[in-house]
RNA sequence: GGGAGCUUAGCUCAGCUGGUAGAGCAUCUGCCUUACAAGCAGAGGGUCAUAGGUUCGAGCCCUAUAGCUCCCACCA
């Protein structure tokens, strides 16, 4: 191995050869388990982001654990069309050559799209190469490639044959940027200083009686039908049943009363128009009012608005306002701050317009999505997120699925020349009624979602019934973001149900934001978004993977910043370091199987951790908890395994006992492999890179640790970390003293129990702290020794060049005041009755334990405080 | 308006079924010790937001309060 770790010479190397060697493909006529896994298709002519980083990360790391338990794994790839955000780009770009939308036919316009596809689509796909990414590429699919197409359509006819899509006249979400109607979800709601305006409506025939309304568009009351109030407002009740004037228009609209009505808010009387806004559209409906449309979907006013035609946005609500205030009818403005509905593709305002759109009956569709979550056949993590995803279930709203673009699905919806049958169809175009072919295609397109949410289906091949779809569906797994929990989630519950009666995944991982270091959400316009390519290129792949996943809980949003690569970085290096080492010393050794070696106390101390370890890291796996299982693996590693195993094979790799040297490397041999293999999910490159130049053989093609009651080791364990905690000890009195580290100290060690290990133990406390040490028979009445107590040993360690009497007087009294302090704390609880009654008997038996140790060091340090006065 | 989450070391966050708090970074001290200075050894630093409650025992469970964040609905 390379002195250096250096991602760069061999990321990109093994990733080929994984692809050449065909790991990555799951096996449809394998005995093995399934374990299939959906990768959430991004945005096609999108870039590789943090958040996809961290998603795709966590569904690898399942991948390839899975793959290592000898599972059948299957890691779906593909893209998504997006078909508002596609159009968008394709329009911007067509406007830089000075071309309109409008003077391109459909068919070219859709040309562009493809072209457009073909020059940036599947880039995102290569980005994920770069990640490491297990994925069965060869099975890479496309929300509008044939079989994509195949399906959408079978979809939208099989709901048409249901009766559960229809067309209406409805008030919808419009964003006058896009050009098209948009769901409810697809609206954002972002805070707005706005105005609210007091205008004048004078009670018919009066010149003198009027009401005030207050608005915050006085743009729209050109469409006002009615002013309303609330019945239980005195202020008002004269005016209820009568005619107001509205103002401008000169035309007379009746005051109704209903309880909708605030009467606390603004002025206790509300303007209605019903054409372009929710509320008023529904009092509309109530009263029976009527529609007065007086926006135009280019977002402009229409010719209903006399002189004020062709204005929008703030111009047309400025100029109205003036020429109110100009006929005397604004009495006043004033600052109010709302929320404001915006397209969350574009930022434009939305603004609510009748149109006449494709729906899909949404509530039984809901119910029957419900029974099959409650009688628990998805796993949904965090809790929130199941939380989130009820409470849109509960108040659905049927979905607006048609869109007034050119990319995407158009609508299979066609009306007959003929005889005007409107009919839906697959292939077969001809019309059921008379079987004319002269038809018409509805001119819409289908909400990207619709083909996002048949994802799991359509990906196997729905709806031929493929051999795929038999191995693979459901989903074992999708690891996705909470901001498309509604969009997607939901939706492929739902469709998938719909067509399959079956939830679409048995697992669903929702994971957190990914945010800045000052944990604001990375976006364009502040210019703070983390290029993970820039950071593959800076650190590697590994290193990146690493520090989206150290210390991730799926319940919060998680920030990245220098600090996490920092950690992920070093300790990749680390084990590089580590992998060197066993590479040296394991060189001309005979490696021999646990079974044949004579374990030394070390040895079997770090096949219980590592035991442990295995045990903790495989039940976190299990429950998708990667960011603790990582946080496992890097304690065993650097903790345990590096800071202390290494160091203690190093005095046995110089034993004279060839069995002792065999054993020691044979041990490093072996947890250094459990090593590699628990940490290759998360860090796939690197322990590859390892593997295969240790031990000769890919790591795809290993096995998962299994945990071995073997190896529990408890009585080792406690005298290891006895020496460990003396090994502290002394080495906090060196640096204490400012001892040189070169120099070597002398102590002499009384055993007090069993002798098992003894000359071992003294190697290994000799190694680690530079002292000399001697067993003796005797307590140790030498004033100028300084007694370290454990429960194995008494150890008197000569500090003579190092300490003047008066500070370790000190020392042992500050030493002695702490003790004496937690035996009374521990002696009163175990005085309490109540305790000793109730609590568990192993935490009894632990605290006597301990008291029994805090006594014993007390008795001694007392007596050694003793020697020096 | 309805709901959810968060509040733990100077910073960023872990803390699994309740058993006297952990990591990384930062700070201080000493070390190039033959895997690693991208390192090693050691040290300091926390009334676990506040107030009550349940319990033998609370960072963890319950209630209230404050601050922050988010989601849903929306008041014109």
């Amino acid at each position: 191995m390379e002195k250096t770790y250096n991602p760069k010479d061999f990321e990109k190397r093994i990733y080929d050869e994984w692809l050449s060697k065909g790991y990555f493909a799951g096996n449809q006529d394998s005995t093995a388990p399934k374990y299939s896994i959906l990768m959430p298709p991004p945005n096609i002519t999108g870039r590789l982001h943090l958040g996809h980083a961290m998603n795709n990360t966590v569904s690898d790391i399942m991948a390839r654990f899975k793959h290592l338990q000898g599972y059948n794994v299957e890691y779906m790839p593909g893209t998504d069309h997006a078909a508002i955000a596609t159009e968008a780009k394709v329009v911007d770009k067509l406007a830089k050559q000075n071309i309109r939308k409008e003077d391109l036919t459909r068919e070219q316009f859709e040309h562009e799209i493809q072209d457009w596809y073909k020059t940036y689509g599947g880039f995102i796909l290569e980005q994920m190469h770069d990640l490491g990414l297990m994925a069965d590429w060869d099975k890479t699919c496309f929300t509008r490639d044939d079989t994509r197409n195949k399906a959408v359509t079978h979809a939208f006819v099989e709901l048409w044959k249901k009766g559960l899509i229809y067309r209406g006249e409805r008030l919808t979400n419009w964003c006058p940027h896009c050009n098209t109607a948009i769901s409810d979800i697809e609206v954002e709601y972002k805070d707005n200083e706005s105005k609210l305006y007091h205008i004048k409506y004078f009670l018919e025939g009066s010149a003198t009686e009027y009401l005030v309304v207050a608005t915050t568009r006085p743009e729209t009351l050109f469409g006002d039908l009615a002013v309303a109030v609330n019945p239980n407002d005195k202020r008002y009740t004269k005016f209820v049943g009568k005619n107001v004037i509205l103002p401008i228009v000169n035309k007379p609209i009746p005051v109704i009363a209903d309880e909708y009505v605030d009467m606390q808010f603004g002025t206790g009387a509300l303007k209605v128009t019903p054409s372009h806004d929710i509320n008023d559209y529904n009092l509309g409906k109530k009263y029976n009012l009527g529609y007065n449309q007086v926006i135009n979907k280019n977002g402009e006013l229409n010719e209903k608005c006399a002189q004020f035609k062709g204005l929008k946005g703030m111009d047309a609500r400025q100029k109205v306002a003036q020429y109110l205030a100009e006929i005397g009818n604004l009495l006043k403005e004033e600052d109010y701050q709302n929320k404001l509905g915006c397209c969350s593709r574009c930022g434009t305002p939305v603004e609510s317009l009748i149109t006449e759109q494709w729906f899909v009956k949404m509530a039984d569709i809901a119910k029957k999505t419900k029974q099959h979550i409650d009688a628990g056949e998805v796993n949904i993590v965090p809790a929130m997120a199941k939380k989130r995803l009820y409470e849109w279930l509960d108040n659905i709203q049927d979905w607006c699925i048609s869109r007034q673009l050119w990319s995407g699905h158009r609508i299979p919806v066609y009306t007959c020349k003929d005889c005007g049958e409107v009919f839906a169809a697959e292939d077969d175009v001809v019309c059921p009624k008379c079987g004319s072919h002269r038809v018409t295609q509805d001119p819409d397109v289908l909400d990207t979602w619709f083909s996002s949410g048949i994802w799991p289906i359509s990906t196997l091949g729905w709806p031929e019934r493929t051999k795929a779809l038999e191995v693979y569906y459901p989903y074992d797994l999708v690891a996705t973001g909470y901001d498309i929990i509604t969009f997607w989630i939901a939706r492929m519950l739902f469709m998938c149900i719909e067509f399959e009666d079956k939830v679409p995944f048995h697992n669903v991982v929702i994971t957190g934001l990914v945010r800045d270091a000052l944990g604001r959400k990375m976006s364009k316009n502040l210019g703070n978004g983390v290029d993970p390519q820039e950071v593959i290129d800076q650190i590697g792949a590994d290193a990146l993977r690493m520090s989206v996943i150290y210390g991730l809980s799926l319940e919060n949003d998680s920030r990245f910043d220098d600090s996490k690569t920092d950690l992920a970085r070093k300790f990749i290096n680390k084990i590089w370091n580590a992998s060197r080492f066993v590479e040296m010393n394991i060189s001309g050794k005979d490696i021999l199987p646990l079974g044949q070696c004579k374990l030394q106390l070390a040895d079997k101390w770090i096949l219980h951790e590592l035991n442990y370890t295995i045990g903790r890291v495989t039940k976190f796996l299990d429950t998708f908890d990667v960011g603790l299982a990582l946080s496992e693996l890097y304690d065993f590693t650097w903790s345990k395994f590096c800071d202390y195993y290494i160091e203690f094979s190093k005095p046995n790799m110089q034993s004279d006992d060839k069995a002792i040297v065999d054993t020691t490397a044979s041990v490093l041999h072996f947890v250094l492999t459990n090593i590699l293999k628990m940490l290759h999910p998360f860090i796939p490159f690197v322990t590859e890179e390892i593997h295969t130049n240790i031990y000769g053989s890919s790591i795809m093609e290993a096995d998962w640790p299994t945990t071995n009651d073997a190896w529990v080791a408890n009585k080792e364990c406690e005298q290891m970390l006895s020496i460990m905690e003396l090994t502290r000890a002394i080495r906090a009195v060196r640096t204490e003293y400012k001892c040189d580290p070169k120099k070597t100290l002398t102590a002499k060690m009384l055993v007090r129990g069993t002798r098992d290990n003894l000359n071992e133990n003294i190697v290994y406390i000799q190694k680690l702290t530079n002292t000399a040490i001697t067993v003796v028979d005797a307590e140790s009445n030498n004033a100028q020794d300084m007694l370290i107590t454990t429960p194995f040993y008494l150890l008197y360690l000569d500090v003579s060049e190092l300490v003047d009497v008066d500070e370790e007087r000190a020392r042992i009294q500050k030493e002695l005041d702490k003790i004496n302090a937690e035996i009374v704390r521990l002696e009163s609880l175990l005085a309490n009755a109540g305790f000793l009654a109730k609590a568990p008997t192993q935490v009894v038996e632990k605290y006597k334990h301990e008291l029994a140790d805090y006594q014993d060091k007390l008795h001694t340090l007392a007596k050694d405080l003793k020697k020096l006065n």
